[in-house]
DNA sequence: AGAAATGTTGATAAATTTTCTCAAAAACTT
DNA sequence: AAGTTTTTGAGAAAATTTATCAACATTTCT
């Protein structure tokens, strides 16, 4: 938690931050450290999962724990939603803009001090849709 | 999967089904474990995780997949949304009526076929309020 | 009712994902 | 450049979930 004092900036936190800004997918740890190693073939597993978590705590990135088993993480920190394809489990952002006023209703009908809120849409994928197509025909 | 064909009410089946049912908070496989073991002592963990997955697969029950990194369950299958403490974890549900129309607005935006949404606000419950304001007064 | 077929359980092993430990290495301070 | 603090990599360990399978239970078929 106090990460604030002295949180250096090593060549695995740049590298894996700038591995995270170049994809749109929202990998999981797992998926990150496949992408690092490329560059950083001695780095570890624990590393990275050390680091993704900082930089969620610290705000530098989004950790997303959306449907699935596994975390995610996103390099875009401004409020947007998202959407899953129920069938292959991926995590596409979407553009819808996002409705600040529902925290207000929300508040009112409990007793929370409300921090925010996430929408998670689910979905098939165009991928998946064409492949479910594919299927059918035989 | 396919369950439909011969799909058994067992003992167990039906105590799972009744301790979920008693519960308004969002109980994990674990915590249902620990609820129906005090009926069925001898019940195995794998059992109740089995039979909650199918429960859900057949529509009997709620997964939710919402923050931290447990799935919860939930015996109320209408749709509603959800609020979860960051502070404990704790998952109650939220009184806010469901927005079906935002749908039709992300159908809009992506090449998804929308199958649904979720909300999971976030926020700080009044028990963990009440701990930080003791904190706060030492 | 008894035999065969099918479904379920409990126990345990295994897989998956994440966190922890700690000596060595790296990055800052002075 | 020596001292201090932080971080790393490697591996162990923890936590959660899924898979395996023989024994048991339930249903179906004579």
């Amino acid at each position: 938690m106090e990460d604030l004092p002295n949180m250096r900036l090593t060549t695995q936190r740049q590298i894996i931050l700038e591995e995270l800004g170049k994809v749109t997918s929202h990998p999981t740890a797992n998926e990150v450290y496949d992408m690092v190693r490329k560059r950083l073939p001695r780095i570890g597993l624990g590393t990275v999962y050390r680091n993704l978590e900082l930089m969620a705590e610290s705000g530098i990135i989004l950790k997303l724990e959306v449907g699935g088993t596994q975390k995610r993480f996103d390099a875009t920190v401004t409020p947007h939603y998202h959407i899953r394809c129920s069938s292959c489990g991926k995590v596409d952002d979407i553009d819808l803009e996002v409705q600040q006023e529902i925290n207000e209703a929300a508040a009112e009908t409990c007793n929370y001090k409300i921090l925010g809120h996430h929408i998670e849409f689910s979905g098939i994928c165009s991928e998946c849709l064409e492949k479910k197509g594919e299927k059918l025909l035989n």
